[in-house]
DNA sequence: ATGTATGCAAACTATTTGCACCCCC
DNA sequence: GGGGGTGCAAATAGTTTGCATACAT
């Protein structure tokens, strides 16, 4: 998805499209399956423009999840990651190790019984695999 | 599961059962499913004994962690909580509005094939639903 | 007796908030 | 022009750590 995708689907719901709020876009489409924590795209953006405060990483992430343009990972760490909703739905393998992640695309709501779950309102779930990758494996 | 049998896992291992150990053990078994986070467990034992410090429970809460007698819950939040290893493996439904859980039996690795999962070494998973619980639906 | 465990205080990390100024629409 | 957005600084929540003392074995 280009960047434009992003932008016009914010633009619709009346949010401005500021510098700032580009660069953090810029930074999530810079590569595949990215997973970044507020203080990570700071410092990738900070490279190139000293001027971008942490508080308004935090602010923006905290808008484009609630867009839906964002999911807020939490690998059990005390720091939550980012990525953006550009692909499939998915979960993840989680290195214990070296904290790197690969993706998995068995997705447990599509194995349960979801009659199961009455009185209940789903609004969304999580599951990781949690273990050693392969390079720290060794 | 009584007490004993937790105190004498520790015992075997060299861990020394203190006064403030014991008492977080009673806080778990007192109730049922119980979640707490290390700042709750400590004020049910200042309750009765105001001189147990919360970093004695955090310290505590990781050393009972390890030993595998509790398990850590993230459900998302600033603070983890926590839960005795005293009944059959479960996972958890998870309300968003007031912080309330309840079990659910379903387990995703059950499901799923793990031959799909190479190279990793599969140390634990999570998996929970978020959503709204039946008293905050209204 | 010995070394682990505790309480206290202070440090730390990730995140949030109040406020005055700025700038996108 | 106006209201949302930003940077700065300070506050907050949860958790961790250093150190001297206390106590379980």
């Amino acid at each position: 998805m280009p960047i434009n995708y992003f932008i016009e689907q914010l633009q619709a719901k009346g949010i401005k499209i500021t510098p700032q709020r580009q660069e953090i876009l810029h930074v999530f489409l810079s590569e595949e399956n990215l997973h970044l924590s507020a203080e990570e795209v700071h410092s990738r953006i900070t490279a190139k423009y000293p001027s971008m405060s942490l508080d308004t990483v935090y602010r923006n992430l905290a808008m484009l999840q609630e867009q839906g343009i964002l999911t807020e990972l939490n690998f059990g760490e005390r720091k939550s990651l980012f990525e953006i909703n550009n692909s499939e739905h998915h979960h993840h393998l989680v290195c214990t190790k070296c904290g790197g992640s690969q993706e998995i695309d068995f997705c447990p709501l599509d194995f349960m019984d979801r009659k199961k779950i009455i009185n209940f309102k789903i609004e969304k779930h999580s599951f990781e695999i949690f273990g050693i990758c392969a390079n720290c494996m060794e």
